[in-house]
DNA sequence: CGCACGGTTGAAGCGGCTCAATCTGGGTGG
DNA sequence: CCACCCAGATTGAGCCGCTTCAACCGTGCG
C-alpha cells in the first residue's frame, strides 16, 4: 500500500468510541452495519450454543479488524464483546464499500487480512482437535504473546494478558476448573505464569515445545506486523 | 457477476487434469503456484502434527476452490489430498493475478468466497470445542449432506459420502474406533446410516437436533449455491 | 490363495468433567 | 476503618467419555 492508501484508511478511522469492558460490539443475528477496528484494549468473537455453552473463536488485539465479513454478508453468525475497556474505530458500511471501490490495493489488503485470519482459525482447529489441554493452553499463550509482541506491547518475557480463566476455558474448549489445574502445573514447572492479568514466560523454549508452536504460522504472524 | 466475468472464470478453468485418489495437490511447505478448482470428486485439506497425527481442516466438493490464499501468501501452512479419483482445473498463479486485475467484481467474489469458508471454519471450531463425539459426527454429516444437495448431488435422504472412518476421525478429532461406535449407535437408533461410501438419513429431524445444526449457517451455505 | 485395508468389538486406563467447598483480593456501604 | 460481598482462583473426590491396545472379521484384489 502507498501513502495515499494508508492515509485513506487512517482517515476512515476517525470515528472513535470508548467502550467499557463487557460491551457487545455485535450480537449474533444483528443486521451488520459498521466494521470495527480495535485501537486499544481487547475483545473477542464467540458463538453461543443452545445449551448455554460459549465458544470463543478469535481474540482481537489493538490493530485488528473486527472480521470484515460482517459488513459483507447480510447475516452475522457470531458475536463480539470487549474483554477490557476498549477504544474502537467505527467504519460505517457505506464507507467500507467506498474504500473497496477506490482501487484494488485496499481490497486486496482486506482480502489478505482474511487469509491471515483463516490461518489462525486453522491453527485453532488443530489445537481443538488434536492437542491436549496442556498443549492447547500453551499454544494459545504463544499466539497471544507473539501478537502482543508484534504490536510492540510485550517485552522480553512478559506481556499484558487480561484473560480470566473462564475466558481461556471458553477459548480452548475446556472447563475453567481444568484450565486452573493446567496453569498451576505450568507454574510449578516454571514454564510460564499467568496472574493478575499478566503473562510471564519463564522458559520460552519449553513453552514452544509443549505448544508445538509452528514456525511457519509464527512467521506469517510476524509478517502481519510490517 | 455478469456474463463476461463468468465467461472469464469458465475460460480460466480449461486446464483440466484427472487425478487418482490419494494424490497430493499441495504439500505443506511447497512453493504455492497454481490454484485448484474441484470439478469432480472429493478432496480435503489437512495439517500434520509432529506426533504423526493428522487434522483435517476442510473438505472440498465439486465446485469448491482450493483455498485461494495459497496463491497469495508465499508459504503454505497445510496440505491437500484427493480422497476419491478427481478431476480438477488448474489456475496458474499469473492467471489468478490477472483475474484480480481485471476488476473489483471478481476480486470481491473471491473475497466473498473466503467469508463463506471462514464461516465453515468457525462452525468447525465450535464443534471441536464444545460438542460431544456424537454431536460432532452428526454435524459433519449435516454439513456435507447439505453441501452435496446444494450442488445437486444428493436426493431426498441419501447421498454419496466416500469417507473412511479414519478420515472422519481425522476430521472431527476422534479415534477411528470411537467413530465406529458412534456410527453404530446412530445406526441402531435409526438416525442415519453410513456404509459403502453412501450416507442415508433415516430421521432428518433427530439428526439436525443432535447436531445442533444452525439454520443461519445453513442458510449461508444454501446461498453459496446460487 | 493370501494379503491388506477398513470395519467391528471388547477390556482396561486416563484425561478432563462435574459437583462442591474454600480461599483471596478488590470494591462498597455504613 | 471495618464488615460485607462477590467474582475469580483454587483444591478435592468421584465419574464418564474417549482413548489405547488388541483381536477378529469381511472383502476386494494382485
Amino acid at each position: 500500500m502507498n501513502d495515499a492508501d494508508v492515509g485513506l484508511l487512517a482517515d476512515a478511522c476517525r470515528n472513535v468510541r470508548d467502550l467499557p469492558a463487557g460491551h457487545h460490539l455485535i450480537m449474533e443475528g444483528d443486521n451488520p452495519d459498521p466494521v470495527f477496528v480495535m485501537l486499544d484494549g481487547w475483545a473477542c468473537g464467540y458463538k453461543m450454543l443452545p445449551d448455554g455453552g460459549r465458544q470463543i473463536l478469535a481474540f482481537m488485539l489493538p490493530g485488528d479488524f473486527c472480521d470484515i465479513h460482517i459488513a459483507v454478508l447480510r447475516a452475522i453468525d457470531h458475536s463480539f464483546v470487549t474483554i477490557t475497556p476498549a477504544r474502537v474505530a467505527l467504519l460505517p458500511r457505506a464507507q467500507m464499500e467506498a474504500l473497496v471501490e477506490i482501487g484494488p490495493t485496499i481490497t486486496r489488503a482486506f482480502w489478505w487480512s482474511q487469509l491471515v485470519d483463516q490461518s489462525v482459525l486453522r491453527a485453532w482447529i488443530v489445537s481443538m482437535g488434536r492437542r491436549t489441554a496442556r498443549e492447547r493452553i500453551a499454544h494459545l499463550m504463544c499466539e497471544l504473546y507473539i501478537r502482543m509482541r508484534n504490536i510492540g506491547l510485550a517485552n522480553d518475557a512478559n506481556c499484558n494478558m487480561p484473560l480470566t480463566q473462564l475466558v481461556i476455558a471458553d477459548a480452548v474448549g475446556l472447563t475453567p476448573v481444568h484450565v486452573n489445574r493446567v496453569l498451576k502445573s505450568l507454574r510449578v514447572e516454571k514454564v510460564m505464569e499467568l496472574s493478575a492479568g499478566s503473562l510471564t514466560i519463564l522458559d520460552p523454549v519449553q513453552l514452544a515445545e509443549i505448544a508445538g508452536f509452528d514456525g511457519n504460522y509464527l512467521h506469517r504472524r510476524l509478517r502481519k506486523a510490517d
